[in-house]
DNA sequence: AATAAGCATATTGTCGACAATGTGATGTTT
DNA sequence: AAACATCACATTGTCGACAATATGCTTATT
């Protein structure tokens, strides 16, 4: 009964729901499908107590929503959400960039740039395939966040909707085409917080989000993943 | 044990997250104290399953804290995280003002208009006492959010932010003063978004809401409430 | 007397069972 | 045959009880 990956939490609750979360980002449990608490409480070997507690949690996550006496559905992914989130994490990241380049050590700044060329380096070897930035430490829009030094802030974007941003990600099949002009965009946000810009750091970074949203919204519509 | 108000919601667990929200908002629960799961669910009538569910919600919202096999403890106001709140409200804000400003239907301006007169009307009869905005419809800052048209925007600021905005307005006594200025600030911004200025909308509200958090700032360093 | 170990107690985490609600099928009526 | 009512079933919501963990006190030891 209890599944693959367990890492082992403090509690079952906090488990599930890291487990449920990936299965949903990762489309093991298919958008706009119907959470059975039975079912699922079979599958990973709990009671359904803490497998609701875990559902509730997903649902602040917004990876689902619940409506009373039917239970929970994951979300389905379209086009008008994503254009909303997005707008949210461009002012959002924004904000970042703009703290970051008051806030940021010297040190940090000069890691950032070792992690660019070292995305630099990848594309060169392998052909301009994209970088898979997992939500690890790699993830040069995570460091950004981290380093505004405010943390409700951070909270708010790596715990709350980067399930849903990394969500997006997957399922457009991550074809946002040109890493090298990304990977140019970053590098521009880097120069500006390492000079203390706030303002430009904060217009470069909402310009590069938007853009991706760009992006994403063509795929999506062409996509047939998107009206699935 | 049935508490005094209690809105017939379709689930316990959503009525005592609502009831037990606006405790913590208003002060009935102190700040710092623990949350204790037999002593709460005694009170309100209820078993401990709904009360923990209710518990789970409001840790998403950010009003209690929890640890595992310990317990939950409602927040404590500082004016470290009430700047790191407001700098999300000014991104997120500022955004929403961009947006209304071009998508808010014309009739829905003039009402705005009107409801400034209304407060204007209210300080000149009231010698300058703060409007008791709770919230309501009468909130020029919720109007303008919900104009912006993203679903996901309105959902986060008035869902999970907005909680633990009301605390922090309701804990400073809302001595920030000068009504009649934050009016004419109220008042900029809407001629901002009816002449479909998206640009000079978030530079207005980003100052209005960078003002505020000066202002909540200075009360709170002065009153012993934010280190109480 | 101070510190540490151990124990008693209270609280949280988890479970299984019952109650309430929604859902789909069956059958009846027009 | 179509629409509606009724009923059985499955799922969600709620409850009380047990297990696991933390906390505070007592006691023993140095």
């Amino acid at each position: 009964m209890n599944n693959l990956v367990s890492i082992k939490s403090a509690t079952l609750s906090e488990d599930i729901a890291q487990q449920l979360s990936n299965a949903i980002v990762q489309g093991d449990i298919p958008q706009g499908s119907k959470i059975s608490e039975p079912e699922l409480a079979k599958q990973y070997g709990v009671s359904r107590g803490p497998l609701r507690e875990a559902i509730v949690k997903l649902e602040g996550l917004g990876l689902v929503t619940r409506t009373a006496n039917v239970g929970a559905r994951v979300i389905q992914l379209n086009t008008q959400d994503m254009l909303d989130t997005f707008s949210m994490r461009e002012a959002l990241e924004g904000m970042a960039a703009r703290l970051a380049a008051t806030s940021m050590p010297r040190n940090e700044v000069n890691r950032l740039y070792a992690l660019l060329d070292k995305h630099q380096a990848y594309l060169d070897d392998n052909q301009d395939e994209h970088y898979v930035q997992q939500g690890g430490n790699d993830d040069f829009h995570l460091r950004i966040i981290h380093a505004s030094g405010n943390a409700k802030l951070v909270r708010l974007l790596t715990e709350e909707l980067y399930a849903v941003i990394r969500m997006y990600r997957r399922h457009t099949a991550d074809q946002r085409s040109d890493p090298r002009q990304a990977l140019r965009e970053h590098r521009a946000i880097l120069d500006a917080i390492a000079n203390h810009e706030g303002d430009l750091a904060e217009l470069l970074m909402r310009r590069h989000i938007s853009r991706a949203s760009h992006l994403l919204k063509q795929a999506m519509e062409l996509s047939s993943l998107a009206s699935q």
